[in-house]
DNA sequence: GTTTAGTATGAAACCGTTTTCAAGATCAAG
DNA sequence: CTTGATCTTGAAAACGGTTTCATACTAAAC
């Protein structure tokens, strides 16, 4: 018995035309301050609107302009912390820009990134952020022959196609050589997920520093994670178990680095005291645990910030100015020097 | 130099229907199974839609139908974790209902989210979920004329309007019931946002549950925070400062936990052996702090979903079923009998 | 006073769909 | 065979705007 839902319907253009006794296309123009109009009309055009209320229907505009306004964000993950950063910066560039973000999410799987993908431009998406994801650089290419689109942790510069990558390798080679640098010697890993670009790269730099400081790589010492909390707790609690020694660890990112911390807590292991940890991303949260995390600070609000960016500008025809982003030590109380 | 954008133009129904030999109209009816069609006409279709690889334009389906398939979704604080949640069981009522969330943020002012509310509708959204915020229901009220609109953290139930309110006073007086159990009698209160009705309704349950224990409500107890980290560390440090004796910590939510943990941790206080801590919200991050938070469980991600399933029942016409969700007392290791 | 250029405005076409309406085709019943 | 009912299909109008085009009107130039 659906009670006759009472949607006072919009008022359109038309009404107002009406209303103010001119045709349609004199309110549009007024609108849109694209031709003089008389002051006499454009005082009872604008009473008419303020009398209505009038908000021009998006969608109609979209649908005639061939620009909806909107810019499509895929995200992997609205609960982590990572991405919701990312997408404040996104937010915060696109902020009086006149385009909307619409969100949606891949849940980290190729096939709902890619039909994702498609529902964004079904809605025809002035154009699209892809923040991380498992997408092939073919297929963004195949996509971004339609629209503009920039995706980050990817090198890609084609056509409408752009990337923004930090350099993972870097900054996990800075974390591994402070850690050295503390005395360290024995320097435990907790990876992420294999099948992931950045999780490579940082289990490649911490390999890297290791060989630079002539110390040999044992294999032993690194041990799966999943890039999450409870990946960082059973990690440690598998280390544990092998009876390897270590003074550090360094975890593939934050929260890998909590759960850590959390194994450690469990057996009564200090930190920094007993063993130091070392994180990756500077979440918001590290600031906070006990005691507050030393990580490498990925730049991502401000990688969030330029990708949106660099899509207006590609749809402004303009040539985008990416500059490459820098990784940065943030060294907090999870690690000390070696006594 | 607008390095002419070779955006390849999308693929219209009219050509579809032109490449197939058939009308629009029939077109159309096959998409939307609205009539019975001729078997090799069907067949005609279905091949130059997989042909064109032709996805109908959701935009002017949305303006023809007067339907958009989006719901607005307006939140405060990308970053927080307690809006994510919510907007993660948003995203699950609303995945495969063919509608579209439009994430808006309003940063805790009210003329913020007005003006973002004015622009949800401008893009003829069908329905909006208000995920807390500082709207008062009168303007609530007057959206809801247009609209369907669910609003957490309130309760209306007028015409198109309808919310959601947790019961605040009574998870207060839960955490607070459970420290006096434990044998705790002088209780300090972090306090969060004085205009914050729930921030009013936590300290007040505190109150309830003190004075139903005959224990006299003591001022200088109760100290102000601000809902974030920072807060609960300053709040921290002002009580130390004051000597007053205490044993335990309610904090009014799981942030202000945080950053009083650190505060303790700071000056050697251990927790919960010297000084029991309760939060609140129950945040994903508060099962991996150290020690793990005893804290209430707000059902938020429950809630952002039953938000968003009553916005879609109202927008079908049906009656919504609304249950209240309970709060719940999460035992952890922050809080423990007082010996 | 006629011609020219320029201005303000409205009519109508269009964006890509859906839907009403009417017509043509098919077929069973009489 | 008609007749009428049923089914399939296309033409055209509509959704709410923008934009092209044409026109009536001024104002300037000769």
């Amino acid at each position: 018995m659906s009670q006759s839902s009472h949607a006072s319907t919009a008022s359109t253009l038309h009404e107002v035309a009406r209303i103010a006794g001119v045709s349609p296309s004199t309110v549009s123009r007024i609108l849109n301050g694209t031709a003089r109009v008389s002051d006499d009309k454009r005082k009872a055009v604008e009473a008419a609107i303020a009398n209505l209320s009038y908000k021009p229907n998006l969608l109609a505009q979209g649908l005639k302009k061939g620009r909806a306004m909107t810019i499509g964000i895929l995200t992997q993950d609205l609960a982590s912390p990572f991405f919701t950063e990312a997408l404040m910066g996104v937010e915060a560039a696109l902020a009086g820009s006149g385009y909307a973000p619409l969100i949606v999410s891949g849940h980290w799987h190729a096939d709902e990134e890619a039909e994702r993908v498609e529902l964004l431009m079904a809605r025809r998406v002035d154009g699209i952020v892809i923040l991380s994801g498992s997408l092939s650089d073919k297929q963004i290419g195949r996509f971004a022959e339609r629209l503009p689109i920039v995706a980050t942790g990817r090198r890609i510069d084609t056509g409408q196609a752009r990337g923004i990558a930090l350099d993972q390798l870097e900054g996990a080679r800075l974390a591994t050589d402070y850690l050295l640098e503390l005395g360290h010697r024995q320097i435990a890993f907790i990876a992420g997920l294999p099948e992931h670009d950045d999780a490579r790269a940082r289990l490649a730099g911490y390999r890297a520093a290791l060989e630079a400081a002539g110390i040999a790589f044992n294999p032993a010492l690194v041990v799966q994670g999943n890039f999450q909390e409870s990946g960082g707790l059973l990690a440690v609690n598998e280390l544990l178990e092998t009876r390897q020694r270590f003074t550090a660890i360094f975890c593939a990112n934050d929260q890998t680095a909590y759960g850590a911390r959390l194994a450690l807590y469990r057996r009564g292991i200090r930190v920094p005291d007993d063993i130091s940890i070392i994180g990756f991303d500077d979440l918001p949260n590290s600031n906070y645990t006990t005691p507050p995390l030393t990580t490498v600070r990925q730049p991502v609000y401000e990688m969030g910030k330029q990708a949106a960016r660099t899509v207006l500008q590609l749809l402004n025809g303009e040539t985008p100015t990416l500059t490459q982003l820098p990784l940065e030590l943030i060294m907090r109380e999870s690690a000390r020097r070696i006594l």
